[in-house]
DNA sequence: TCTGGGGTCCTAGGACCC
DNA sequence: TCTGGGGTCCTAGGACCC
């Protein structure tokens, strides 16, 4: 059907038999920007660019009018503008888009149990066990596009596949509004015409390498002996692609992955050789990570700060610490450490603070806390104190007081000041 | 008007242990 | 005494994904 580009891309449900074809991949279209057009539906045929304020912006999300032009994700807005002058550049609402993902998710939940989120707007679903239910997947692919549209309002593309891989390819070839079915025979002729980089792990640099190789087709690659792609990428990556470009991912879909690491950046609007600036900034950041590790229920034992000087190299520094913690206070103590241990160093583009290394806190094992808190705590500190005395201007006091937890006394030994 | 912010995974070298 | 080899931890950097 197509709705929004005139072309077919829709399977319909009743033409291909979808049974070898049980797990989902589901992709909100042009997720930020169609969430920003609900609100705003005299824009809907106008290219839009959802973008921050800062100069130094990328595009978070471009709706389909604005693509015709060249404009993407993660290309500089100053470009896009270029590609597009008279896009509409809209702001970036992170709470809302959280809210619609919620609800798109739950709408997964009540066809499986089984499914897998990725980022906000993404989730494999394995329906194996729900056909008895709802009909071959095609079918429940259909229904889920349905209820998506009519309890939000948006559209989204869905691959169904034998594999999470290649589900993933095809929903990205079903959009937009779309869904294709791949039935587990007709994979590899699927897969074989593709370009290198549509495989999963194949970025412009691995891209590039393989290229000089005279490697251009995902059919190049399972033809290619897997020891000579291994010298080409490595181990691990060789061995990767070499099943993907033969059809094999034994990935089942996996409800849940445990978080690896919490951390967060900021690039400055201007690049800063200021300590105290530096500082305050490795504060805010420092006690947002300690919120958010307390909320999850996690202590961490590596502490990593990032920098990312004014020509765009970027460095990181860690240190291991023997007692893990959840501690904002400790956090900053540590990173300021490892930062005055870099003596001089030039104008500072970008400072970031993550945890690594996390296990499961006393405090969580015991049950105390709720999870999705985290999120929550660490905006409130950021926005209430970015909104009172701007970004990166607040000294330890005014931080105190934003960050000062929320609830009872039993609490109270979480304040870390 | 060059290049965000949240992450994961892999590699490679050195330390250290057996 | 010119020199092994496996395993694990730590650190730094880079590719990649959404």
């Amino acid at each position: 059907m197509g709705r929004q580009d005139g072309t077919t891309r829709q399977v319909s449900a009743a033409s291909v038999d979808s049974s070898s074809a049980p797990i989902l991949h589901v992709d909100l279209d042009a997720f930020f920007a169609s969430v920003e057009l609900l609100d705003r539906p005299e824009l809907v045929n106008v290219p839009v660019v959802v973008a921050g304020k800062s100069l130094r912006s990328v595009v978070t999300a471009a709706n389909y009018p604005a693509r015709k032009f060249g404009v993407r994700s993660a290309i500089p807005l100053s470009q896009a503008m270029r590609l597009c002058p008279h896009a509409i550049v809209l702001e970036p609402h992170f709470e809302k888009y959280r809210h619609y993902s919620a609800k798109v998710m739950s709408i997964f939940d009540d066809v499986t149990p089984i499914v897998e989120r990725l980022g906000i707007d993404e989730a494999f679903l394995d329906v194996a066990g729900a056909r008895g239910v709802f009909g071959p997947p095609a079918q429940i692919a259909e229904l889920i596009r349905t209820r998506v549209f009519e309890q939000t309002g948006l559209r989204c593309s869905v691959g169904a596949a034998s594999t999470k891989f290649v589900a993933k390819l095809a929903s990205g070839r079903a959009k937009p509004d779309g869904l294709l079915v791949v039935p587990a025979a007709e994979t590899l002729a699927f897969l074989h015409p593709l370009p290198i980089g549509a495989l999963w792990g194949v970025g412009a640099a691995t891209e590039e390498s393989l290229r000089k190789r005279g490697l251009v087709t995902v059919g190049d690659i399972a033809s290619t002996p897997l020891a000579s792609l291994k010298r080409a990428v490595g181990e691990a990556s060789g061995q990767k692609l070499h099943d993907l470009a033969n059809g094999i991912d034994p990935r089942p879909v996996t409800t849940r992955a445990v978080e690896k690491s919490i951390g967060h950046e900021m690039t400055f609007e201007h690049d800063s050789v200021d300590g105290d600036h530096l500082n305050r900034e490795l504060l805010r950041q420092a006690t947002a990570v300690g919120e958010r590790m307390r909320a999850g229920g996690w202590v961490g034992r590596t502490v990593v700060l990032k920098l990312r000087y004014s020509d765009f190299t970027t460095i990181s520094r860690s240190k291991t610490i023997a007692e893990p913690t959840d501690l904002g206070r400790r956090i900053y103590e540590e990173v300021r450490e490892i930062h005055s241990a870099l003596g001089e160093h030039p104008p500072v583009r970008l400072i970031g603070v993550r945890m690594e290394q996390l296990s499961p806190s006393a405090e969580h094992q015991a049950g105390l806390w709720d999870a999705d808190e985290g999120w929550r705590e660490a905006e409130d500190t950021i926005d209430a104190v970015s909104a009172r005395f701007g970004r990166g201007t607040l000294g330890p006091a005014a931080l105190l007081k934003a960050s000062a937890p929320r609830g009872d006394a039993s609490n109270a030994h979480r304040i870390d000041y």
